[in-house]
DNA sequence: TTATTTTAGTTAGGTTCCGAACTAATTGAG
DNA sequence: CTCAATTAGTTCGGAACCTAACTAAAATAA
């Protein structure tokens, strides 16, 4: 009977939270948007990785990786080199460009959790993270079968 | 320096769970997207509303629901029909089609629910919940300025 | 070796979202 | 009463997602 509604809730902090975001990146002055952003945010931990490594870290399918990858090098923020061992493998690699967003790029993302959690005690997100996390592993494990 | 992701995870969350949703209804044989299903929703709970009482409810964009809603017009699951006190207003009504889908939806809902909290109690989901409606609540906040 | 299967990525077509610029009806200020 | 401002929706172009069908390279099995 319980009518939840967490789902709901997460599709609807997801699309104002990708407005607010959105809207911090251009106030920054750092043209990408938010879905672009969330690849560079996988690069910047590690790049020169193909693109399946990418779809591990995003969850994206890799199609939508595949155009938004041909954005990011269309405005230079990437580069798609050839693996030399699995010629059937793309690496991804950051530019020069890229790599001067970064501190900008934590910057804007300090301020979002600012906003996210505004009057959140440090436990609170905590806790809030762990819920977080057992629902999505949920999701993936359904997902796998 | 709190490295927090709870963005990350929300819209990881999101896009996941709109694809099990997706199959679900798929498989239920209700032939409608998440996106439709989310408008339907709200008009279950009250229809014969203006347009500008589903952007409250939805959070949405007002072109984005002028899109959806003619992609549910065109299939037949909801009616325009003009106000009479006020000629700008619109109002949406449910057809017969839809009201008949409204049990196999909540079924398909329950099932999402089941899969989403797997392994949650019943007070981890209402603190859960109570979390999400905080970080909604900063974000609506923050948009209006 | 050669044929099949698997893996890596792209392409095509469609959906759901957005902001910005538009039309039309109502309200309100002078 | 009239005209400017507000409110209600639509349209347009683009971004970020999807599935399904494709190409090409590598691995495997015969």
């Amino acid at each position: 009977m319980s009518q939840r509604s967490g789902g709901f809730l997460v599709t609807q902090i997801h699309h104002l939270g990708r407005r607010v975001f959105s809207e911090l990146l251009k106030e920054r002055g750092l043209d990408i948007g938010p879905g672009q952003g969330r690849i560079l945010f996988a690069l910047w931990q590690k790049d020169g990785v193909p693109i399946n490594e990418l779809i591990k870290k995003t969850l994206l399918r890799k199609s939508t990786l595949s155009e938004l990858l041909d954005s990011l090098e269309g405005a230079g923020l990437v580069r798609r080199v050839q693996s030399e061992e699995d010629r059937r493998k793309i690496l991804i690699e950051l530019t020069e460009k890229t790599k001067q967003m970064l501190n900008i790029y934590i910057e804007v993302s300090k301020e979002m959790t600012n906003i996210f959690y505004k009057g959140f005690q440090p436990e609170e997100m905590d806790r809030f993270e762990t819920y977080l996390e057992r629902v999505l592993d949920n999701l993936v494990k359904h997902e796998e079968q």
